[in-house]
DNA sequence: GTCTATACAACGATAGAC
DNA sequence: GTCTATCGTTGTATAGAC
């Protein structure tokens, strides 16, 4: 790597003056042109110029759109595309039954109060519900069903309508039994169901 | 008591005097007290003593506490109770297609902006909100499975899950192809699922 | 006279107190 | 278990509108 240093009208490379924050400017960038573009409009490089800094740098301090995307407008507590890596590795034939375990215990935390959040932006006509909806349409449901051939997309759709309505009853709605029932128990119940919608027949 | 009395301490049998509205009387009051108090607390002779009427006046004007409700709170173009019934009368084995069926063309009206509504209310934190989820708990998902003998509250809860999530995918979030597909495809698609959850074996 | 909106009593179911 | 209170609902007689 040469360090060159020319003064006129070329960009310094290599690390910036201390006292600047990259990467809290990319945060803030992040959520203004998500919340105005959607997620799949937003561009990387449009929130680096926002945020005055090269693209390359959402790489080096996020790991790319999807995670700047995560911790910027989502503040989950947990990562969800390493959830669904964790989950692409083991068995397919078990895959239903280990999402609905993984959504479940992902959302537990808090008494569902993250899930009703993003329902209620959602159903709300909030700026960043078309980002939400995108993010997680592409990047969640989609990131499931890839490996199928054929109807991924209406795979991924099913999937999303049988886990989003679990989140709606056991978290907006509070049904009981469902809102304080056990986790296998759920498991055991809506697995099957899954696990038709990834790999079994739909049609 | 705070029925209307006559000079001689009895109530005057028979037609009132004209310019009296019973049924606007009874859904002005209705809306109040199922706002104020939710569903399952709000009676039906509470409602008659807010609107100075005989109780049994519900009965003759709306068939139930149920239509009531409907009609006071809910204002759908289509009467939850008779799409039900009309389901309870076909075959067991073919009920999964049919709700399906049923709950797509019933809410695909108005490019489903009915049921979204209905969404944001019970997402918001609206005083009519409880109202809507223990009517629905209780009077629509849980009638299908009123049948089943054990686990019927978990078998109507885990059809909520599934129909939900598909109206919300559908009508809200819009996913595509969910969002434009074929009702008959998601019969194909769904149907399955809600069979097994009212019949079938769920642990 | 006919129709019907009304009032009242009573029934079966259910939930809670004891 | 028993008792009590209250629920939604039903049956029926009647008063007033037509």
């Amino acid at each position: 790597m040469t360090t060159p240093t020319n003064q006129d009208g070329e960009r310094r490379r290599g690390r910036r003056p201390g006292g600047t924050d990259t990467r809290a400017a990319l945060l803030t960038a992040a959520r203004e042109v998500f919340s105005e573009q959607g997620y799949d409009n937003a561009t990387v490089r449009a929130i680096a110029r926002r945020a005055e800094v090269d693209p390359a740098m959402v790489n080096h301090w996020f790991g790319g759109k999807e995670s700047l995307f995560t911790e910027a407008v989502l503040e989950l507590p947990f990562n969800p595309q390493e959830r669904i890596a964790e989950l692409a590795k083991g068995d397919l034939d078990t895959l239903g039954e280990r999402v609905v375990r993984t959504f479940l215990t992902s959302w537990d935390v808090q008494d569902g109060g993250i899930f009703a959040a993003l329902i209620r932006s959602v159903a709300s006509r909030e700026r960043v519900a078309s980002a939400l909806k995108e993010f997680f349409q592409r990047s969640v449901f989609g990131q499931l069903t890839e490996v199928a051939d054929d109807s991924a997309e209406l795979r991924a759709n099913l999937l999303a309508t049988q886990m989003i309505g679990l989140g709606v009853v056991r978290y907006v709605a509070r049904f009981e039994p469902v809102a304080s029932a056990g986790v296998e128990v759920l498991v055991k119940a809506v697995g099957p169901t899954v696990q038709r919608y990834l790999t079994g027949s739909i049609d």
